[in-house]
DNA sequence: GATCATTTGCAACAAAGTTGCAAATATTTG
DNA sequence: CAAATATTTGCAACTTTGTTGCAAATGATC
């Protein structure tokens, strides 16, 4: 069964970040997977439905932020976007080192793991420790 | 006087953007230019203290966007950062192609606007409208 | 399967943002 | 410059978003 595989995956990712295994995780992990794409905690929260406290929400995305399972993607519309991370994000230290989209049209938002933000310089005193790229636009499906 | 200079500079920004010239409008605008960096709703609303009524702050700052006065700053932290347009930004349409730069120590967020952002070739399908880049780290004073 | 640690839901709250409407302030016009 | 008109402001009431403490429920361990 495919849906078995999934469950495993997802087990065993929660196995690996030391995380006890309860439905809340299971379900919002199935939900990133599903989406394939960045979710906003209220995306979350309409997809569980009623399934889960509000409070449970949130609890969950703190946890899985610390351990490095999603990460965040900065917008300018006052509503934090989480996507999952590919494999290499250790615990409490990033890697996203990828560009992210998002569409003006549907709101969508991406990761584009095939490009890397490019190197800059700055200036002179200081010091980088994140560098992020979000680009605006029409996606493959609104253009 | 110096402050007379400020002054007429923040009525000919707002007439040029046609908009009636207002004390929350004036004091506002001043409190950026004073600042000279990235300021989130918040700090304005305690930098003006009970001047002025927090809906008109929300109102003001709309406008000021609206008009391409100000530009809003990606941030992770869910609160949106506005700093001031170069003149370049004509109305609803911003080009703020510059590096901002987010200091974690102090929270900090400055426009480096000696940096542009690098192009970057995205997939097939994809058109970009605005691209930005915020680097996070310390600053000069935190370093 | 009992014990212990962790997680969840609930309630209550704080903060952030929005909307409609009347009063106050700006701008325009004679 | 004052009256007429247009715009902006403050207030009240509300929605949404996020947080905290604590008891009950669930998961892990032996």
């Amino acid at each position: 069964m495919k849906t078995a595989t999934v469950d495993d995956q997802i087990i065993r990712l929660l196995r690996k970040s030391q995380l006890s295994i309860t439905d809340s995780r299971r379900i919002i992990l199935e939900i990133f997977i599903q989406a394939g794409n960045a979710l906003a905690h209220h995306d979350i929260e309409s997809r569980t439905g009623d399934k889960f406290d509000r409070v449970t929400v949130y609890r969950t995305l703190h946890t899985f932020m610390e351990k490095g399972i999603i990460h965040t993607i900065p917008t300018t519309d006052n509503s934090i976007k989480y996507a999952l991370c590919k494999d290499e994000c250790a615990e409490g230290h990033h890697h996203d080192n990828h560009v992210h989209f998002i569409c003006d049209h549907c709101g969508t938002t991406t990761c584009i793991d095939e490009i890397h933000v490019p190197a800059i310089q700055l200036p002179q005193g200081y010091r980088a420790s994140q560098i992020s790229m979000v680009v605006n636009g029409a996606c493959v499906k609104c253009k």
